[in-house]
RNA sequence: CGCGGAGUAGAGCAGUUGGUAGCUCGUCGGGCUCAUAACCCGGAGGUCGCAGGUUCAAGUCCUGCCUCCGCAA
């Protein structure tokens, strides 16, 4: 089939790759334009945009997909089927209504659980012990088409953001696939998203960053492995540094100790009284203007002394 | 030229106004112990990111370069 697909980061790659492995006429990416990003803000390309640089895909990076222009691109190009994934932009009605077999998304939550940009994140955040990737039609509002197809997969409760993330664009990958087999044949199913079980993932701040031990170590878990790599979590150690937190484990022990309390700091880690009183363990962890680091080694450089 | 930090032993850090390069951990050897991630003794391991410059003397001061990182996006 003649699709032309539209996606920014790193999860709409493989969605892209999956669609030019079947063997179907990629025509054209949309992918949003080059941004100066990082330290001396240099632009810096979309992933999607260097794999279809690489493989001979026509890319387009217009600032806006509202203006009439973007549409008229897409004429050009006669596409059946416009397949989305993450692209970042919202499409006006009429590129929506523009290809024959319509515009399909793929997002990385079980519709209608978490509409919005950051569905992973907060899956992992609210504790969730399932999570999957559902393909469906584009319809005015985010997020809010008809459903095609859906895959579901448990989340392991030590997973974090960046494992998941990649398993939900391998799976989305997958599905979109099959989907756009189904459309060819005529076998696509479509149905209506509950709206009363909708809930959205806004999108991360670094609000959500600090640790409140007086939370259980469940959800300070969750809290750490839900906001990995970006923006992370913080937390004041009681030498007056504030460090990111990127991995803590459940330790089962249980402390009388006020919330906050560090109850040791060695080689296994820094174990940390929690609310619920459960320890936490932190595991790893990155100093300000240092790199990710083992909590062992950290403690070398730093030492800590035990309330 | 967006702002800022850093490159010193395998790892994480310290090194005061320039004057023989240190700490914690690891590692190797030995000892203690029923035993140990514990403790004691001893050893190895660094042309202090690279290249110049100032100086009797540079990890430390000056110039240029390379690399890494934080913020911000």
């Amino acid at each position: 089939m003649k699709i032309l697909f539209m996606g920014t980061p790193d999860f709409a790659v493989p969605s892209l790759d999956a669609l030019v492995q079947a063997g179907h006429e990629v025509c054209a990416v949309f992918t949003q334009p080059d941004k100066p990003k990082n330290r001396g803000m240099k632009l810096q390309a979309p992933p999607v945009k260097e794999y279809a640089i690489a493989h001979n895909i026509p890319v387009y990076q217009p600032e806006t997909v509202k203006d009439g222009t973007a549409l008229d691109i897409i004429r050009s190009h006669e596409p059946e089927l416009i397949a989305v994934a993450a692209y970042g932009r919202i499409l006006p009605v009429d590129i929506l209504d523009y290809p024959k077999f319509g515009c399909i998304n793929v997002h990385s939550s079980l519709l209608p659980k978490y509409r919005g940009s950051a569905p992973i994140h907060w899956a992992i955040l609210n504790g969730e012990s399932e999570s999957g990737v559902t393909i469906m039609h584009m319809a005015k509002a985010m997020d809010a088409g008809d459903i095609i197809a859906q895959q579901a997969t448990p989340i392991d409760p030590d997973e974090t953001v960046e494992c998941l993330h990649d398993r939900l664009a391998q799976m989305g990958a997958q599905l979109l696939v099959q989907v756009v087999e189904q459309i060819q044949n005529g076998t696509a199913t479509r149905t209506m998203q509950d709206e009363a079980m909708v809930t959205y993932a806004p999108m991360l701040s670094r609000e959500l960053s600090p640790l409140d031990w007086t939370k259980s170590a469940r959800q300070l878990h969750d809290q750490v492995r839900g906001l990995i790599p970006w923006p992370a979590t913080t937390t004041q150690l009681p030498n007056g540094d504030t460090v990111k937190v990127f991995a803590t484990q459940l330790t089962g022990q249980t402390t009388a100790a006020a919330p906050g309390t560090i109850i040791s700091a060695g080689k296994q880690g820094i174990d940390m009284a929690c609310g619920d009183g459960q320890v936490l363990r932190i595991r790893q962890l990155q100093a300000q203007g240092g790199k990710r680091m083992e909590a062992a080694d950290y403690l070398r450089g730093h030492p800590i002394s035990v309330d």
